[in-house]
RNA sequence: GCCCCCGUAGCCCAAUCGGCAGAGGCAGACGACUUAAAAUCGUCACAGUAAGGGUUCGAGUCCCUUCGGGGGCACCA
């Protein structure tokens, strides 16, 4: 490839270097992965979404999981880096909403235009496996994937409120609502009632939260931490409440039930069938007042109802409970603090020991009665303060001994909660219970651009799936087709397309007008990489074994919830149905941060907008890669007004003119070289695997400096550009940079008279004769003050060591005529004389 | 309100097990090269680790308190 008759430019010109290697790249594939006997590595970036061009967020992550693909491959992994588009979703409907593009069309140029962005800016994707969630080979296996589920009874169809945005006139996915608004138009986000699908993601819950125990160390902390809370498992009882005049029971979930003598009235949820049941049974008057009551609570905004600080507002239903344990009847109210989707839209309440009940109950004159003595008898200011939650307005939540009781009384917590729930037991009416705050996931949308939903709705009401060998079920053409949302899916509209015949008798049938939320296209698609043309399965469990599970997994925290926990759970449903071997998609995740202006994220708006493009044209690819990795840990935001691009450009000058200048033939015998210079190289050789596999990229640079500025000493005054050592640690420059600033070090690599590519020429193993050290530096301190320096050899004893240094001037003035207690020593790093 | 993470030079950041506070970079000063400038090369300066207390022979690192910044959860019974 290198043209011996080209002549070496004076200087480093980016612009050049990247055209023609990107051409040569394109011609060589380099990273195009087939199947070997070496040990395998899977490296997955989170996919984009086909939004435009590549902006400095995508710039961050893309050079940091090329790192990492590019490091494992160094070291003589095969690695499997593959790149796609998660190209269903909002953008593209929104550009047809507003501007009236066709969502196909506008989808694919976008997609061209990013590849080709991405191209330039040199990961080292393989990319003969691209595939789009948008193309029907892709979506076909999302609806493979939903009619499997819904025969294990995984997808279901529920009436449940979900999120609404007036404006938009569409339902709103949870992570579409942001502190209570629809995050595209802010408006206020609103319940409504639909009939809608879901995932039973809940009957998963336990084993989401236990598994996540196996990522301790291979995730951050922070997603770990944030996964737990969203599942939010707590422990407590169920206990079952006789109704007057009603032949069941009411069943209430409860943390606390060491503290059912203190439960003095019951709260329904008002959107819970129960109530609507318990208030059919009720007076008139009680009737009105509930549907009064209904309806402003519907009328609620999401942001309203969230705040803990609100009024509280409820119902009395005039119908009554019987305590289980000490038969007091109990009024029953329903109340908008209590909600029907969680535990079973009903509990017991204890005033006087949650802040929640207590205000209600003050609000409506409702008992409170004590049950734990929450007073510490050890100290006397606080056994005589006045504790009466009636008076103090404030719940008792400390721990104390049961009292008012009966059977409890004089127990701690745990001992009393133990004590009644097997109380409970034998007497039947209640039960050790576990309680989620996961929900199920609401899969279906009212959208045109997503997959189509494979179930027929017969005249009758009876839901028949797409038979399997009909799939794909595709997308009707957007021709005719209004886009814009109307409550309802834009599919309804589409006569032709939705209507068809029940595949069971022939009879006149509706398809689904619904489409599934994105997430269900990006929970699986990491198995589709594997053979992302195969058009007779989702996936070939045979390479599964072999790839799968992910080793290393990169992208934004925004996704830390909602994607990863889907993955997960979709991984489990696949390993239950003998798809897969693992149960974790992902064995190790790196979140990067975010790239900031000024302080704060980008937006064209606050005017602080970065274009990665003109970074780019400014700088040179390498340049910005290489100040992504440099900026600082990888997790933390960077803040583009704080680093210097510029500076990164310079020293990849700087880097390159080391290859220029060095003027030995390759192949030659390094050991020959210039011993210091070679100790810097063979110490980051060995070195930067450790900090590579650590993710301190930034620290790794920081190594490469190091050695280009050593390099350039010995060149400049030291053993000259001739010497062996100079060789080796310019090559081992390029090698390092591969990792970082690919065309650079193609760059590189070519000047020194080798072939490309530099990315697959191998890691080089550290000489551990080199890394000993001739001589370190003792230190000597008296009472842990530095007071004299030694230069010993590395292999000094102990008693060495002592008996130099104390006989060292500094030591011997330090000491003056204090007698010695002790001398501790570090071998050969440090003594320390202790005087008395 | 509850829980978690972080405060090192003017700035971005390093600092295996507790063992010389500085690897690297930005910005700065000075010098070499140059008619000059740019580029390049070289030299230099700058903090005692947010504050206070404790443990230890020895603390940026461990423990406690306070202050400051960031994040998560929050009417989930």
């Amino acid at each position: 490839m290198a043209d011996p008759n080209a002549e070496t430019p004076a200087e480093y010109d980016f612009a050049q270097i990247q055209s023609k290697w990107q051409a040569i790249w394109d011609k060589i594939e380099p990273f195009r992965t087939e199947d070997d006997s070496r040990r395998r590595k899977y490296v997955l970036d989170m996919f984009p979404y086909p939004s435009g061009d590549l902006h400095m967020g995508h710039a961050e992550a893309y050079a940091l999981g090329d790192i990492i693909a590019r490091y494992w491959r160094q070291r003589g992994f095969n690695v499997l880096h593959p790149i796609g588009w998660d190209s269903f979703g909002l953008p593209a409907e929104n550009a047809a909403i507003k501007r009236g593009a066709d969502p196909v069309k506008w989808t694919y140029e976008n997609i061209e235009q990013q590849k080709k962005s991405m191209k330039q800016y040199a990961p080292s994707f393989d990319w003969s496996r691209v595939l789009h969630t948008s193309d029907p080979g892709y979506y076909k296996w999302n609806q493979w994937l939903f009619l499997k589920m819904y025969e294990k009874g995984l997808a279901y169809r529920k009436d449940s409120w979900v999120n609404w945005c007036p404006k938009d006139q569409t339902v709103l996915a949870n992570e579409q609502v942001e502190d209570g608004v629809c995050e595209r138009c802010g408006t206020p986000a609103e319940k409504r009632k639909l009939t809608q699908w879901y995932f039973k993601i809940t009957d998963y819950a336990d084993r989401l939260l236990d598994d996540l125990d196996q990522l301790e160390g291979h995730w951050p902390a922070k997603v770990l931490t944030m996964q737990r809370n969203w599942i939010g498992r707590s422990f407590g009882a169920d206990v079952d409440f006789k109704i007057e005049g009603r032949e069941e029971v009411l069943t209430v979930y409860t943390t606390r039930p060491d503290t059912l003598f203190g439960a003095t009235f019951m709260v329904v949820a008002p959107d819970s069938d129960l109530a609507a049941e318990l208030v059919a049974g009720s007076t008139p008057e009680v009737q009105r007042a509930f549907d009064e009551y209904l309806k402003e609570v519907q009328k609620k905004t999401e942001i309203e109802r969230q705040d803990a600080g609100r009024e509280k507002t409820g119902v009395f239903l005039d119908r009554w409970a019987i305590n289980p344990v000490n038969g007091q009847r109990v009024p029953i109210w329903s109340a908008d603090y209590v909600l029907a989707d969680y535990g079973h839209g009903a509990i017991m309440a204890v005033p006087a020991h949650d802040q929640r009940d207590l205000d209600f109950a003050l609000k409506f004159d409702l008992p409170i009665k004590m049950v734990v003595d929450t007073r510490n008898s050890e100290d006397a200011d606080s056994a005589e303060e006045d504790l009466d939650p009636a008076s103090t307005r404030i719940a008792l939540h400390g721990e104390g001994r049961m009292i008012n009781s009966g059977p409890l009384d004089g127990l701690t917590k745990a001992e009393a909660i133990a004590r009644m729930i097997e109380l409970l037991e034998k007497a039947g009416t209640g039960r050790a219970a576990k309680a989620f705050r996961l929900r199920d996931w609401l899969i279906s949308r009212q959208r045109f651009w997503g997959t189509p939903i494979p179930i027929i709705h017969a005249q009758d009401g009876t839901l028949v799936p797409v038979p399997e060998d009909q799939l794909p079920l595709r997308l009707p053409s957007t021709e005719g087709l209004d886009p814009a949302p109307k409550g309802s899916s834009p599919l309804g509209a589409a006569t032709e397309w939705i209507t068809t015949k029940n595949p069971v008798d022939g009879s006149p049938a509706k398809r689904d007008p619904d489409t599934m939320d994105t997430f269900v296209d990006s929970s699986w698609y990491f198995l589709r990489f594997l053979n992302p043309n195969d058009d007779s399965r989702a996936f070939d469990p045979a390479e599964a074994e072999k790839w799968a599970p992910v080793d290393q997994y990169i992208g934004g925290v925004t996704h830390a919830i909602l994607h990863l926990l889907y993955a997960r759970f979709i991984t489990k449903v696949l390993f239950d149905m003998g798809y897969v071997k693992f149960t974790e998609p992902f064995s190790a995740l790196l979140n990067q941060g975010m790239v900031l202006m000024d302080g704060s994220a980008m937006s064209k708006s606050k005017g602080n907008l970065v274009r990665l493009s003109d970074q780019l044209a400014e700088h040179g690819v390498d340049a910005v890669r290489l100040t992504m990795a440099f900026a600082g840990p990888p997790e933390d935001d960077i803040d583009w007004a704080d680093v210097a691009p510029h500076a990164s450009a310079k020293f990849l000058a700087r880097a390159w003119r080391l290859a220029r200048d060095v003027t030995s033939a390759k192949d030659l015998d390094w050991t020959a070289g210039d011993l210091a210079l070679r100790r810097v190289t063979h110490r980051f050789l060995a070195d930067a695997p450790g900090l590579v596999e650590s993710f301190k990229f930034n620290v790794v640079v920081a190594r490469i400096m190091e050695l280009v500025n050593a390099t350039r000493k010995a060149i400049d005054s030291g053993p000259g550009a001739g010497d062996p050592a100079v060789r080796e640690a310019a090559e081992t420059v390029a090698l390092a940079l591969s990792l970082f600033s690919p065309y650079t070090a193609e760059e590189m690599w070519e000047l020194l008279g080798y072939e490309p590519t530099v990315a697959l020429a191998g890691w080089r193993e550290a000489d551990p004769e080199l890394l000993v050290e001739e001589s370190v530096v003792c230190v000597v301190q008296v009472d842990g003050k530095l007071r004299e320096r030694m230069d010993v050899d590395p292999n000094s004893t102990a008693e060495e060591l002592e008996k130099a240094a104390l006989g060292l001037p500094g030591v011997v003035r330090s000491v003056a005529d204090r007698k010695i207690a002790k001398v501790i020593v570090r071998a050969p790093k440090l003594v320390n004389i202790v005087t008395e």
